[in-house]
DNA sequence: CTTATTTTTTAGGTTAGTCTAAAAAATAAT
DNA sequence: ATTATTTTTTAGACTAACCTAAAAAATAAG
């Protein structure tokens, strides 16, 4: 069944929702994600229904089919595959190529991203460490753990980050939180939830906020 | 000035027809080229002459203006590099390339384009031997010139081909008849325009049609 | 140079995806 | 448990790109 981009970003952005929690995806959940009026994810949602690609019941939200998650699955293997292209290939920062990988997410072709992924030699993970699905849709890469989940004298290597904006990825940098670096947690503060971390050696405190975002293997 | 995928198409179909005759573009020829009614093509023309891309007067055809001229050169640069990424880089065909690359020279982006460029070194030419316009939409490369116009006795590169069907790229595979093969005219029939050469030590005849499509630097 | 043919344009309609405004259902608050 | 609020859906309209059928202009033929 073909696609249209549209349909592709409904499906993928479903997807995105409803990782990790399990539930149906509101319409204006949805609505605010892409940035378009309830009334037209209305529609585009009976669309995706009649194509069977969501279960659609009125007024009772959305979840993926196995159709949908499987096309989900495919849009972002493709949209992480050419993250790493783009970062280990054209030297694009990790900052730079979420926009880009939007587009090129959608070109149509199989044997494109194949022959992609192989010229990449099989990456596992994209440039914020976020795992690539194989051409079967599996996920084969750890789950990684936030920093704010992990208690004093634990220790790991950065692999990874949950927030996905151009100013929260130009702020680790800034902080050289950067992937492959190991931490270690040397506190965490009960009133503000700030983490005192060592990287390269150096100590540092983050925020609540970084440590809930900051990934680690 | 922003293009649309369709607009993009119908600016570089123009280019094409236009190539080398310097005339003006017929509404037929368009909806031909671009498998599109004629009342359509109509409806484009009078947007892209709007945004001013064309020059257009009813009943009498189009031409580009300097700015459709621009854009179209943009949009075969980006074909023409993805082309060459996805020979060199992806281990493609040639006769296999040219779809996918309909495709991704739609993508917006200069600096992914440029990068692009600069990862595969600049290339002169695409994968046929058509050259590849710089940033600047300027064409360096020197032309080429068909197997039917040489003389007995005179010999060259085989540097490219004026027809892109994936029959005939697949003909010349088979007859190896590949780029930068050295190639001698032996002889030129006036009966049927066919012409006999000498390639890898071979000594073949090739028809009038194909004599036509092949270049020579 | 008038008629026939071809080419191009106009007129009116379709589809995908969007919108606003208003109605209906679900949820929350007294 | 009724009212108020929020969420979702319906209804009707818009735009881009396409279509068919018919009219108008350009070109070719007798």
């Amino acid at each position: 069944m073909t696609t249209s981009f549209t349909e592709e970003n409904y499906l993928k952005t479903i997807f995105h929702l409803d990782t990790n929690k399990n539930e149906t995806v509101s319409t204006n959940a949805l609505s605010e994600a892409l940035k378009t009026k309830a009334a037209s994810v209305t529609d585009m949602l009976k669309k995706l229904a009649d194509k069977a690609f969501i279960n659609y019941e009125k007024y009772q939200g959305v979840t993926l089919t196995d159709k949908g998650k499987q096309k989900a699955l495919d849009v972002i293997r493709k949209h992480r595959l050419w993250e790493v292209f783009l970062v280990d290939k054209l030297d694009f920062k990790w900052d730079e190529v979420h926009d880009l990988a939007e587009e090129l997410e959608h070109i149509h072709s199989e044997i494109l991203i194949d022959r992609l992924d192989a010229f990449l030699d099989f990456p596992e993970r994209d440039p914020h460490g976020d795992p690539i699905p194989d051409k079967n849709g599996i996920l084969n890469a750890k789950e990684l753990i936030a920093v704010a989940k992990m208690d004093i004298g634990d220790h790991g290597k950065i692999s990874g980050v949950s927030e996905h904006s151009r100013d929260f990825l130009q702020h680790l940098e800034k902080m050289e939180l950067t992937l492959g670096s190991e931490i270690l947690i040397l506190d965490k503060l009960p009133f503000d939830g700030s983490v005192t971390i060592s990287v390269n050696n150096k100590t540092q405190t983050i925020s609540r906020e970084i440590a809930k975002n900051l990934l680690i293997a």
